[in-house]
DNA sequence: TTGAAAGCGCTAACAT
DNA sequence: ATGTTAGCGCTTTCAA
């Protein structure tokens, strides 16, 4: 391995000047220069950066940890983040915890260890610990999800609005049993999601109704196995559902039993789906905005890189309500239409 | 920062025996050990994995490079090689070049700088340099895409016998004018595919036409203008795509022109695609084993760093087929059905 | 403008 | 079993 040692010793200058040449510091003679390129190319030498980290104590990698990359809300924000990396010259990479929150610690133990430049974390739970990176100065934004007892920026989507305005949409389609699938309580987004629902429903006069009400995991199976017992105890008309995978699988349920949406259920999920439109019928969602998630989380973890005692703030994004077929039964179709 | 000095001194042993007790090497006294530990905690202290790194000269964390986080293919393939790394303690790290040439080669430079234990490299044209890897000794494994002019273990798909298999079946099916949309030229996945559509024409004594082939770019946006132009052109009835996201883009064409899958045209798509049985008509597809691509992937970048100097070997593992709607017509439905 | 040299935090060879 | 110490490759003061 080609070390700076040796390209000094090629150019004849000493290991500082190579040095100065590579980080265009400093003013080096030209001639001093077009020797050291020489002797970078002639040994094909490549920078060590563990060495020049130790050296400055600082990095340039930033980390991303999700609880699933298979997930696209997530994939989708890194896309965000990354532009914004790369003006400051950092590389973003992906971990993915898998809602292990033993892998989870692995990631956040490693991103630590390797003192990353900044960590942006949608935590596999509330109680995740990010210390570690917090004790050593890291920048940590939690995305998604807030995170309890870390004095951390935060950037979040209006989860309790976009509940509401999607469980509203179902009140003015004529529905009249409108059920819920959220997440596991622990969980900042399900429940945040769950109180939207519960007040679109008031502000309609309707009862809350506990028997419309199921607790899944956030996983497609989740809601597959929530919506088979809202349909054999609880005779829904029309189903929220609080998260992406979990809307899959409610769908698949439905599909797979003949269930017709939206005739005999409406159906509303958080988050968009690729390829929503090709999904038949094409599904209604909450979409929140993941570009924007992505690079405001990234304009925190900057902004805390240059002045580390900046007072952690917590952004909230409007989420927006995507009205398609999954919800909308034509004006005849609807088995009791409060409304023309 | 706490460093392990500060532990040693606050443990009353040397910097060795700290060394020692954190990494389970040699033996040092149980005392010692408590004190030690005690110490750890006492200071909080966290592993400096960069120092470590530089004087250990290796690292653990791998990279996987790949040219769409979105693409489900490979965050798939990431779970397999997630599950031989962590055998081996090491992190797996995911980057995405984003199909961007500048962006890969920048994240290949950052994963030579950071002298990552490992690559996995699904590169975004054969013509991708990974000399910089391979110069260091870093163990590299090109996954999906073979890599031109590197001589680095591979691992494949039967993508040849795949498209074969996914022609032959349209064939089967009765459709006579069967186009195919494949990748850029320069990508051999794209070659690949093409040429298993041509066997399998050739093999049924069919001509290999070329006003029915499209190249488009392995993207959404691709196949769809393909779509738009076979039908312009060509008057196609059955359309075999060789990748994911560019089905995805056809179907879209089709869905948003009234044309009815599979009886107008029937579809065959390389790569499955999530919740593919939601789709309607779920769709056909050549499904790549993605887990265990991922799984040998990680297997031989572990060979490779126990034994540096083995020889590159290319694993090609099995495609299939799996028949769904989009290419199976009800048997009055085809417009020529060859065979009862 | 250039070079000499210290030292980032850790591990491992060597000495005890 | 434990400690001393050199040095991984680099950047950056300091001196010239």
């Amino acid at each position: 391995m080609t070390t700076i040692q040796e390209v000094a010793r090629h150019a004849k200058v000493s290991t500082a000047t190579v040095s100065r040449v590579l980080n265009n510091h400093g003013s080096v003679h030209p001639d001093l220069v077009r020797r050291v390129r020489a002797a970078v190319d002639a040994l094909a030498y490549q920078r060590n950066a563990v060495a020049r980290n130790l050296r400055r104590s600082q990095t340039s990698l930033w980390a991303v940890i999700v609880s699933d990359v298979g997930n696209p809300f997530f994939t989708a924000m890194v896309r965000g983040l990354e532009d914004v990396a790369q003006q400051r010259g950092c590389s973003v990479v992906l971990c993915n915890s898998d809602e292990d929150p033993e892998k989870e610690a692995d990631y956040i133990a490693a991103a630590a260890a390797e003192r990353m430049a900044g960590v942006a974390i949608s935590a596999a739970s509330t109680a995740t610990d990010v210390t570690p990176l917090v004790d050593l100065g890291i920048p940590v934004v939690a995305i998604d999800r807030r995170l309890r007892g870390a004095n951390v920026d935060t950037v979040l989507a209006d989860n309790q609005r976009g509940a509401e305005a999607a469980t509203g949409h179902l009140v003015d389609m004529g529905y009249r049993r409108i059920a819920c699938i959220t997440g596991p309580p622990q969980a900042m987004t399900a429940s945040e999601r769950l109180k939207g629902y519960k007040r679109a429903l008031r502000r309609h006069g309707r009862e809350v109704p506990p028997d419309l009400i199921r607790h899944a995991d956030f996983r497609e199976r989740g809601g597959y196995d929530a919506m088979r017992s809202l349909l054999a105890d609880s005779a829904p008309d029309a189903v929220f559902v609080t998260n992406n995978l979990m809307t899959v699988g409610a769908l698949k349920y439905l599909v797979s039993h003949g269930i017709r949406v939206p005739r005999d259920i409406g159906v509303v999920g958080f988050d968009e789906i690729p390829w929503a439109d090709l999904i038949r019928p094409s599904l209604s969602t909450v979409a929140q905005p993941t570009y924007d998630m992505g690079r405001i989380a990234g304009q925190l973890l900057a902004a805390h890189s240059s002045s580390p005692d900046k007072q952690p703030e917590t952004v909230v994004l409007r989420t927006s309500l995507n009205i398609r077929a999954s919800s909308t039964p034509a004006p005849s179709e609807p088995r009791r239409a409060r409304q023309a």
